[in-house]
DNA sequence: AAAAAAT
């Protein structure tokens, strides 16, 4: 239990403290300053040799095995009592502190994210401003946490024990971030501690910051590369992946807050957009490209850019990135370009949803990895109101429109209040689309056949309020934060019963309440047996004749709640038994001590659940 | 069967 993990990880970290001297780490560190080759002076053809010697890379995994051992060198592995040591910054070049860039690119004044006048943006805010902006933090209290994994890194409780860097720091301060939410108190001393991760959490629940700041922090203690020069290739220290062009932009927006001032560049590059400018935003520096696949491999292939000095990987919506339409592409990009293998490289794999089929995939490319698992916030009772309506298909688009009208006279200040409308097909979303407008809802809509200009156009207008009513595919299930959407309406339901936990989560986000509605009709009894069981797990009302058609055997068969013992939602899959036999499993272990249930956090028996995504 | 993702 949890006295027991605690002092393993403490253990760990004495010991590692032993070995990772403050001179000897420097003293690495400067080495591998003076050993750096650039890329051009090694090979002409960039695949041709990794891209750096050892001691300059990341130790092997062995090294970071166990809580960071730090003798490979002061970039990964380094226990997080020996944040902010001397040498660590600026790679040992003597400069100290946290990591200032030398040489390389542009030097030029740097647009401020944070889109205000206040040169610090640490004026004080109003409360007011606090409630609209701010996290419900009593919300995320008691929330149940599952990690399992080797020496798994105890979780902190504030941002101040972690000493992620002056300018990070600041860069926090100005988000508003006053604590740290479940996912990052456990993320974050996992990622810092060097290790692979596996984490389930739902999205909006501060998810972007808990792969961003170990990412940012790190480059900047490991140091900035000089930029090789005589190439036009571009070399990336992180790379993060997301599977829709919409949610690339959203984590670009966001990492480039977090990274204000601390030197580290953050360009984004996505299908749909004229790739010149990427290219151009490439040439002036990056250190963490955010990217969806297909616009990646295209820059890879015309080789402008190169993941041979990729030292961390982050997968959002890892699940969907593995899936069956997208994995061959990130299989390409992770194993057959350029990219350190894992255990050289640190991955880190964030969804809110991960079927075991998936986990199974993904352990591909981790590293004795820890899986995490942290409950949806505040439990979906709560925050989310879950209905579910028999709605035949002729009915569907009267049965919306008295949805829309009750809500008009609800909504705040004469606007409507802000509704997310699910379809299955593009078609379907044009046609209802336009149904509505000439019904005068102001509706707009969004999907893979659009423009990337009317998507984003489509996007911006809904969020501002101007068009109340977005009507989208799955394009818009996944990752995206609009703050204020009231009511999410699945007039199609999904065929997968985790596309409905992602939909559902566009709203209810960071502690707020929502409403969630669904139509079920004849043609989505595969998901009753699934969407039931959620429901009921979730505390939510779930209506008889739905309960019925749940229990009827010939119904039975579709996807159920995947984990059998459904616990909280999401359970590592090489605790599973039945996966425990086949091919190498039980080297896997290291010898057993796996796994913390740690179920601190108070009163949540195993079988008190929540639905969370 | 559909959606997403490169030109």
């Amino acid at each position: 239990m949890r006295s027991s993990w605690a002092d393993a990880v403490e253990n760990a970290n004495s010991g590692s403290v032993e070995n990772a001297g403050t001179s000897g780490a420097s003293g690495a560190s400067a080495t591998s300053k003076s050993a750096y080759v650039p890329p051009h002076l090694r090979s002409k053809q960039p695949t041709a040799e990794p891209p750096a010697p050892s001691h300059t890379g990341p130790p092997s995994a062995s090294d970071r095995f166990g809580y960071g051992g730090a003798s490979g060198g002061p970039r990964y592995g380094v226990p997080r009592s020996d944040y902010g040591r001397q040498g660590y910054g600026g790679g040992g070049r003597g400069a100290g502190g946290w990591g200032s860039r030398s040489g390389g690119w542009s030097r030029e004044r740097e647009v401020n994210p944070f889109g205000n006048d206040d040169a610090d943006g640490l004026a004080e805010s109003t409360f007011s401003e606090q409630e609209n902006t701010g996290i419900n933090f009593d919300a995320y209290e008691d929330i149940p946490v599952e990690t399992s994994g080797d020496n798994v890194p105890p979780p902190v409780n504030t941002f101040a024990e972690i000493d992620l860097g002056d300018a990070l720091n600041l860069n926090i301060r100005r988000c508003k971030y006053v604590k740290p939410t479940p996912v990052q108190r456990h993320a974050i001393p996992i990622s810092l501690a060097g290790r692979d991760l596996m984490a389930c959490a739902q999205t909006g629940s501060g998810k972007t910051a808990a792969f961003c700041f170990p990412i940012i922090s790190g480059i900047m203690r490991g140091g900035f590369p000089p930029r090789p020069r005589g190439t036009r290739t571009v070399f990336p220290l992180a790379l993060i992946l997301s599977p829709t062009r919409e949610l690339s932009m959203q984590i670009h927006e966001e990492a480039r807050k977090f990274s204000y001032q601390t030197g580290v560049k953050v360009v984004v590059a996505y299908g749909g957009a004229p790739i010149n400018q990427q290219l151009r935003e490439l040439e002036r520096g990056v250190d963490i490209l955010v990217a969806t696949p297909g616009r990646l491999v295209d820059l890879l292939e015309r080789a402008k850019v190169s993941l041979q000095m990729i030292r961390f990987l982050a997968l959002d919506e890892a699940d969907r990135m593995l899936d069956m339409g997208f994995e061959p592409q990130i299989r390409k990009i992770v194993e057959q370009m350029d990219m350190p293998p894992r255990g050289e490289r640190q991955t880190m794999l964030f969804s809110a949803t991960f079927p075991k089929e998936i986990q199974r995939l993904a352990s591909d490319f981790l590293s004795n990895y820890i899986f995490l698992a942290v409950g949806r916030v505040g439990s979906s009772t709560d925050l989310i109101v879950q209905r579910v309506e028999f709605v035949p298909e002729s009915d569907k688009r009267s049965h919306l429109m008295d949805l829309l009208h009750a809500q008009r006279s609800n909504g705040v200040h004469g606007k409507q209040a802000l509704t997310l409308v699910f379809v299955e097909t593009k078609k379907g979303a044009d046609a209802l689309e336009h149904w509505l407008c000439m019904n005068h809802f102001p509706a707009t809509t969004i999907h893979g056949d659009r423009t990337q200009q009317e998507r984003e156009l489509a996007l911006r207008s809904f969020k501002s309020g101007n068009t109340p009513i977005l009507v989208a595919t799955d394009v818009a299930a996944r990752g995206l934060d609009i703050p204020h959407v009231a009511h999410v309406i699945n007039f199609d339901l999904p065929n997968d019963i985790d596309d409905y936990v992602h939909r559902i989560g566009r709203t209810g986000r960071a502690g707020k309440t929502g409403l969630a509605t669904a139509f079920f009709n004849e043609s989505n009894m595969s998901l009753a047996k699934s969407l039931a069981e959620l429901m009921q797990e979730a505390n939510q009302e779930v209506p008889d004749w739905l309960t019925r058609y749940a229990s009827r055997a010939s119904y039975g068969g579709g996807k159920g709640r995947r984990s059998s013992g459904a616990r909280f939602g999401g359970r590592d899959y090489r605790r599973d038994s039945s996966y425990n036999r086949s091919g190498g499993g039980s080297d896997y272990y290291g010898g057993g001590g796996y796994g913390n249930y740690g179920n601190y956090g108070g009163g949540y028996g195993a079988g008190a659940t929540s639905a969370w995504d």
